[in-house]
DNA sequence: CCAGAGTGTTACCCCCCAGTAACACACGTC
DNA sequence: GACGTGTGTTACTGGGGGGTAACACTCTGG
């Protein structure tokens, strides 16, 4: 052992490349090469190979600090508002102030899950997100956490809002906050209690 | 002018292979080559190339014939039933017995409207989707047709049974008729006129 | 001053895929 | 019987992407 930076700059480093692999994946979508990634960090494959070993490497990566920064989000919105309609109308306006903030890496996670590169074999980015849901969602109804409503609901919830999301991306036919409302009304009638 | 079976065949033929592209999406998923086509069909590249153009036409034409199948079933599901909410719940599961039946090449059509192949440009199968339920919303509701809650709710519903339908495929946590249950109740409370 | 670990680079291999020429067999027309 | 159209084939090109070997620099420790 000797130089090198022993670790903090090794971490730090990693960092920059992920940033390096966001703004091609912004870019060219989630067909982003190694090659393109390497040269936007202004480095060359090699060195993206020795710090993410293959390619699967780098998406779970990247995947894992988003997936991260989302959950945190969103698990704060689920604990905020006062009333439940509140907690639902902020949780769907953080995952689609997210979504704007960065479309391509969001669309780059989705479909990193389908085309699951063999190797680490994270947990997808929605199975993560949908579990979050269902916790909540089990929490608010009073029922177990592994109910099958409770893990449907969050599964198609977060479906919905993410189609939504996309087309609304696309095609901005409204302000995000009436993107909300309608969301969180579609959702809401299966919330509120039963009359 | 002569012989090369006028026309009869040469549609009959192309039904032929776009079966064959089916099998083969259904078991390579959506990265189906076109190599792997031919070969499925005991044929060989050229003669795909000469019935479809390129790649694109390839994909435009399987989405082509899928996408109306299935909006064929919607769009009955959506006339039929006699309550409200039986037309929610029959369409919802129209769409889920589509996607079980063949659950490979509903992937691909989910993905080849990310991955639009420059050419041919079709008119996603999302897209269509979310129209023709759009309208089928707005009528039920009494909404002019564009109206942003049809068109948002559409959207969402689209990606909500999507999401738990590929969900549930992978997992199988319980009978298609509880699912479409759930499901049905989720969106259900949208739907129930207000008291 | 010299090992050697860690950093970087260039230049390559291999594989797969989309797409295409160029050639070979049928069959009616003249 | 020659022609041409349509059908099929084999075999190729071009390109791109993942992944790696082999070589060069630097800077510390002895």
């Amino acid at each position: 052992m000797s130089v090198g930076v022993p670790l903090p700059d090794r971490t730090k480093r990693r960092e920059v490349l992920l940033d390096a692999a966001d703004q091609v994946v912004q870019r060219d979508g989630a067909a982003a090469s190694m090659a393109a990634i390497a040269a936007e960090a202004g480095i060359t494959k090699p060195i993206l190979y020795r710090h993410f070993g293959d390619k699967g490497g780098l998406h779970a990566a990247l995947a894992e600090r988003h997936t991260e920064r989302l959950m945190h989000r969103l698990q704060e919105a689920l604990r905020s508002g006062r009333t439940r309609r509140e907690r639902v109308e902020r949780t769907v306006d953080a995952y689609l102030a997210t979504i704007e903030a960065e479309p391509e890496v969001y669309r780059f996670l989705v479909l990193s899950a389908e085309a699951a590169p063999s190797s680490v074999q994270v947990r997808s980015f929605l199975d993560r997100l949908a579990e979050l849901l269902a916790q909540g969602i089990a929490s608010e109804l009073a029922l177990p956490d592994d109910a099958v409503r409770a893990q449907a609901w969050a599964r198609g919830i977060v479906g919905m809002v993410q189609a939504a999301g996309d087309w609304w991306l696309e095609r901005r036919p409204c302000p995000r906050a009436e993107l909300t409302a309608e969301l969180t009304d579609l959702v809401w009638g299966a919330f509120r209690v039963d009359p």
